[in-house]
Formats: C-alpha cells, structure tokens, sequence
DNA sequence: GGAGAAGTTTGATCCAGCGCAAATTCATTG
DNA sequence: CAATGAATTTGCGCTGGATCAAACTTCTCC
C-alpha cells in the first residue's frame, strides 16, 4: 500500500500546491508525504466518509463526482497530474464531500491532514498556494453554474470541451486531443444534461468533422468552431 | 469616502477571515484597514475590473452577480456582516470575477490587496481562515451545481430559501425570516430559473400559508414543509 | 476468440418551465 | 397625494431536452 522508499523532494515540484518553495521546504513535505499506485478503476475514498489523508496526483488522472440522496450525480472535476485533491475537507469539517476514482492508472501522494494542516502553518506560502487553487476552481464553478441556469446544452458541451483542453490538452496529428479517457456519461455529467443528449451533440459534431472520438478520447479537429459553438453562434 | 478615524480592531473579531486570532495580529490589520460606509444601491466593484481593494463587511448586506457575455446573470452569493468579499482576485488574476452591489446601507471594511497578501504571509492563520472560507463556498457551489442539474425548480427554490435563512435566517412571531431583502428575480437568479417561474412557486406557497412575503422579506412559516420539499416531496 | 458486460446511438413521446404579453399591485418622489 | 416607475402576478403557447425503449457497437476478461 505504502511505498517504503522515501519521496523525493523533486517530484514536488511539479505540484502547484508548492510552487514557488525553497528546497527545503520541499524536502519537509515529502518527509512526511507517502506515495501510492492507484490503478485503473481504483475508489480512492467516497463522499461523507472522514478525510482519512489529504492527495496530490502525480500521474494519471482521477474523477471526483458528487452524488445527491436521489442517486442523480455531476461530475465535480478531473483531476490531472500536479493537482490536490481531497485536501479542502482538512481546513473545514474533515469529511471528503464527493466520490474519487481513479480513470487511468495514477500514483498519489498524501499526507496525514494534521501534517499537513501543520506545514501550511510553518509556512504561510503553502497556504497562500492553496487559497489560490480553491479560488480559481470556486471561480470555474460559478462559471460553469451560469451556463448551467442560463445556456443550452450544446454550448454548454462546447464549453466543457475547451475547458478540457485547457486542462489537459495536447497537440495531435488532426486536432487537440484531451488526455483523459471520457465517456458520453462523464461529459454530460460535466455540462448538466443527460448521456442520451450528450451522444446525439458529439455525434452531430462528428458528422460535421469538427471532432473525433476514439476509444474514449476525444479529438478537437476544429476548435475554432467550438469557440463560435460555445459563444453562441 | 475614507474615515479618518482608526479602525477598531475589536470589529476585525466578528470577521470570520480574522477568527483565531491574537489581538496583537487583529491590532495590526486594523492599522492598515479603512471604513467605508455604503449607501443602499451602490456598485461597490464591477466584475472583470483591477481588484483595488479587498473587502469585509461590517454590516449590512451586499449582492454578488455574474453575468455573463451574453448579459445573463446569476446571483453567485450574498455577503452578510462578518464576511469577506472580492478577495480572492488578490490572490489569482487580480481581477474582481463578479459585480458587487450593497443591497441595504452597510459598512465595509477594506485592504490594499498588497497589504493583505503580506498579512497572510506573516500570519498562516489568516491564510488558513481563508483556504476554509473559500473552501466551503466551493462546497457550497458544487452542490448548487448538482441541484441545478438534477433537480426541479420548486425543489432548487426551496433549497436556496433554506439556505439564506440558515445565513441569515431570524425567528420572528409567525415563522423564520431572512434578513436580506430579496426581490423574485434575486431569488431566480440563485435558483437558476426565470423570474416568472420563481413568481409562480412563491405564491403558491403564500397561498398554502407556507410563507410569509412582506416588503422585499421572506418569512418562512414552516421551514418543516420547505425542507419537506427541497427533499422530494 | 467468444461470451458477457459496458458503453453508444438513435427513435419516439412528453412535459416542465421558458418566452412573451398584459394586467395589477406596490414603492418612491416631487 | 397623485403620479410615475418598479416589481409582481398570471395567462398561454411552444420547445429543448428529459424520459423511455431498443438496437447496436466496443471493450474486457476468461
């Protein structure tokens, strides 16, 4: 479960949490972090369970999704390499507030939320860090809820696809291609509509060559298009 | 526009952001806060400006809204006394993300946002405050975010009075109110629905002597049957 | 490589609630 | 207190997209 060889101090860097850090600093935050593979599938913990440990993603990639008591879920975010996740409950009432699974095979790192709830008080940097992660997401979430009360769905699908991009695009032969696997379910739990909506969108912007599927990765042919889609027109 | 008087450091106590703290530390952000009345009905920030301050509320209340290229808006949050606003930015792109209007004549404190990014790197405590509150507005807006995308109108509205009250609900003879004045657009724009629609709902709820409308007030009278709704039936 | 499961596509139907319009009530100000 | 403007209520038709149903395709694992 836990990997015995120490965590090297380098492999922190890549994480936004602790830009801009002095090296030992670094160094203090992977003594005490603890590395862990998480395969394919893997639940990494679920919603309303206590925040047994706080995570940051080194490879691969993890959905986070929310479900009411009706069953009826969204899609809260994909996280991506570099990001935190599960880490808010540790400043507010220690219970995860959504469900986290892996979608592709990940490592993780984590920490004991009092160790960190400690390193961010020896160095307000670490905290100051993560205001402007949790700021930035609460942004995109109010973002996405305007679109929810006031767009259709197709500019909504448009929108979550350049979203993606941004996250976690990368240049390809024929378009911009999102790296993380994605069903018709996970894009419509993304924009708020339904799968059956979601398929019949995607499926006319694939007639129309302006994006690709493929396994479960979806290619941007045009995405200059899917600006003028998600505009509006 | 500014008081020429020292701010009390003992108002700073009541500020969430400032929870915790020694009175040496509050003593020091008040030396670099300013007061500022603001009249009912003043734009106190307009979204995607330079953040020039970053703002607290002393009392009194202020309505944030987002509108969106288009020109619709939603209403993100209501600021009540005690809570902060337009501070995020001071951390991220330095732009205000959303408009800010008082709503009843308040009193605002205020900070070079230069000022108070220096107060956050002496003191984790005020950085760790601040992770929490906006943490919890995350949390806050992912479930709006789930229930604009699974649930009913009448369930959303209903879900959206009992969280203002539990913000600023007061008891009063025939039931709970909330205190901020609220007019039936103000209630669709956080419900995520038309003004109409959220017309409608209201007034059959007077009718059945569920609620209590007066000036711009809501009172509730059976916060029983309101959660019975927000529920599901 | 084949059986079963998981995911996708497409058709047909239906209704919650949006958009438009108009009447009515309420609040504010000279 | 009249008058003007703002906010609310209510009616009605229409439609985007949800829901239900079913065929089809693609993965996964033995």
């Amino acid at each position: 479960m836990t990997a015995l060889t120490p965590v090297d101090a380098k492999a922190l860097a890549d994480i936004a949490l602790f830009a801009a850090l002095p090296p030992a600093v670094l160094e203090e935050a992977a003594a005490m972090a603890r590395t862990r593979p998480l395969p394919r599938g893997l639940r990494i913990f679920d919603q309303g369970e206590p925040a047994g440990r706080a995570h940051a993603l080194l490879s691969g990639g993890v959905r986070i999704t929310q479900a009411g008591s009706d069953g009826e879920e969204i899609l809260v975010r994909l996280i991506g390499s570099g990001e935190i996740f599960g880490c808010v409950p540790v400043l507010t009432d220690g219970l995860y507030p959504a469900d986290a699974t892996a979608i592709v095979d990940a490592v993780e790192l984590s920490w004991d939320p009092a160790d960190l709830l400690a390193l961010m008080q020896r160095h307000s940097r670490i905290a100051i860090n993560m205001v402007a992660i949790v700021g930035k997401r609460l942004g995109e979430a109010q973002e996405r809820l305007r679109e929810l009360a006031t767009q259709s769905a197709d500019r909504r699908i448009a929108r979550t696809l350049l979203r993606l991009l941004d996250q976690a695009g990368c240049r390809t032969g024929d378009g911009l291609r999102i790296d993380f696997p994605l069903r018709r379910k996970d894009i419509a739990d993304i924009a708020g509509t339904t799968l059956h909506t979601a398929s019949r969108i995607l499926a006319a912007w694939q007639r129309d060559g302006l994006l690709i599927s493929r396994n479960r990765h979806l290619v941007i042919a045009s995405p200059e298009a899917m600006d003028r889609i998600a505009e509006g027109n």
